[in-house]
DNA sequence: TTAAGTTACGTTAGCGCTAACGTTGGCGAT
DNA sequence: ATCGCCAACGTTAGCGCTAACGTAACTTAA
């Protein structure tokens, strides 16, 4: 009771008649101390408030119960939904979530993979794999598991859990393909900004390519990804000089913005123009005329992704890779969109 | 240079000459060295690549650089913009975020209070004021400043950033009532789920009391607030026995869920019937038939508390109380909605 | 019976840092 | 000259906990 008022382990291990390594160990749980000690002490510690303070037992041990986590932004449902998926198994093994939100700043996320090392946290998990070298080496060497989320990684660092963006991106092509299609245009972010929507592009493109299709127009909002966004690319798609006959778009918040666009401007979707997104939020379920999109398990993979770093925390030594599958959701092509 | 392979504060002082003392205080920027000595210690400590422990140094200061808060979800926009909001201020003053998702369980965060009261926080954030008085306690007494989010409160522990929730639902209440709305109804998740929620229902409920018109059907839905979830909510309102000519929904996603919901059944908006939501979500900038819905400033509510409890860590003594305002964003009542 | 475990503890020695309190030397004022 | 003061350091003593290593009592096997 000392320095913050906060009764010590000492107090504890005074109060039962033990030694504070027995308090220690009745609070951990681990093994040393019999069933009717353990008891006592626990209630005692009870009694008088007792909370171990995290930092000295950290500093102890060389090692927190902190699960850092970096992700481009929560303004995203995706990333959001990735970080609500990991909270339940997290909470369940004690652990606490750091988070870094790094607005898709490669040297934000590298300074805050500096930042981390100094907390000794459980485990630290990063979104997509496109990093330098540099930080893959401090990773690679770190003392802790290290997860790369969201994005499948070729040579994975650690554990990697994700979906293969560019497949899904192929996929979807060739399914626009056969649809007919023959002038795609793509509405996205400034390049750089998102390796994951590149690869998503890249994989249409070269789908495209397969019928000798490429992108007629493109159009690079300098923005974050919003509805708005994708309103505003849309419309200069579709006013511009090209006539695409689909747009392909960055995620289903920039998609559903394009066919407000498209009703805007009095064309149909999909008998005028194509409107495609990524990701398949909900707001499908509850729409007449529904996107033609791709489904990602986000949550799912933030489930897997937390229960594997519990279990690696825990003692497993096993390398993990896990590519998710993305479902193609195809849109309704009978009735037209009217917002 | 022992333990983790890491170089220890010992191992600049070393190679630099001084005492361990002289790093620290170099490192941190406080006075006591002179600008030579400064400058020379910090090209050592990069060169060696030493980044101080942090858990090292928490613990002998007894306090860290951390801002523990607790939210109730992040896949709800709101929140998620709450907290990208403080990112900025707190990445500037060096603090570091853990975070909690209560899922809007007070016994859930009671448990994070005291589990965060062990790691010394630089600062506490929670979401809105209702809650015991044994965890009110708990943070009044805490050595570190606390911040009540998102909801006014009454009397707050101590800084309190948020919006009258009652108010903002009395003043659409009176909006919709001045429209010549008399038979209201309401869909929202159940009761106690969301204290915020029930105080806008009960300002709207005492606006429409002004010319005697109470709610006409009220419909609770036992789950996550989503699109999915205002549509079936609205269905059943709609397809009750109670007509109602208007429904308030819980915020916007519901409300949008309404809208497509009244589409479906063959409902114009508002012709037929008003449609109501709360938080003015981004999804309006696209909608050619827009929500009748409440602004709410939650970047800005995060980015003022962040600022707030940075100048407090930095030894402002201010108690402060912001009551953030909500604006009206009347819908457009010309042209009727489909989805 | 006795050596060799086993259980249930206690003791020791830090983990890497910083608050608080020295100490030293230089400098201006008297 | 010598006192006091201040800047620029160094020293000491922990912060509260835990890993690693005792140790005593008790059990088991041959």
């Amino acid at each position: 009771m000392k320095l913050t008022g906060q009764p010590r382990i000492e107090d504890v291990a005074q109060a039962a008649g033990v030694s504070a390594m027995s308090v220690s160990r009745a609070m951990r749980g681990l093994e040393g101390v019999s069933d009717e000690t353990r008891e006592r002490i626990i209630s005692i510690a009870r009694k008088l408030g007792y909370a171990p303070n995290r930092i000295a037992g950290s500093l102890a041990a060389a090692t927190s119960n902190l699960i850092a986590i970096s992700v481009p932004t929560l303004f995203d449902a995706v990333f959001a939904e990735i970080v609500d998926g990991m909270r339940e198994p997290l909470m369940r093994a004690g652990l606490e979530t750091m988070i870094e939100t790094s607005d898709y700043d490669p040297s934000r996320e590298e300074a805050w993979v500096e930042r981390m090392l100094a907390w000794s946290p459980a485990a630290i998990v990063v979104t997509g794999v496109d990093r330098s070298e540099a930080v893959r080496d401090r990773l690679r060497n770190a003392p802790f598991p290290v997860v790369e989320l969201w994005d499948a990684a070729e040579s994975p660092i650690d554990l990697n859990i994700g979906v293969d963006h560019y497949q899904a991106g192929y996929a979807m092509g060739r399914h626009l393909v056969r649809l007919g299609y023959r002038r795609p245009a793509y509405v996205g972010v400034l390049a750089g900004r998102d390796p994951r929507a590149e690869k998503r592009r890249k994989g249409v493109l070269d789908a495209f390519m397969t019928v000798d299709a490429p992108f007629v127009d493109e159009v690079r909002i300098n923005d974050a990804p919003s509805f708005k966004a994708g309103f505003d690319g849309a419309m200069a798609v579709i006013t511009g000089s090209q006539s695409p006959d689909l747009i392909y778009l960055l995620n289903d918040h920039l998609a559903f913005g394009g066919m407000a666009a498209c009703a805007e401007a009095g064309k149909l979707v999909p008998d005028d123009i194509g409107i495609v997104g990524f990701n398949d939020l909900g707001i499908n379920a509850v729409l007449a005329r529904t996107l033609t999109t791709s489904r990602t398990p986000r949550a799912q993979m933030g489930l897997s992704a937390a229960r594997l770093v519990v279990s690696r925390i825990r003692g497993a030594r096993n390398l993990e890779r896990v590519v998710m599958p993305v479902d193609l959701v195809a849109g309704q092509t009978t009735r037209s969109f009217k917002p």
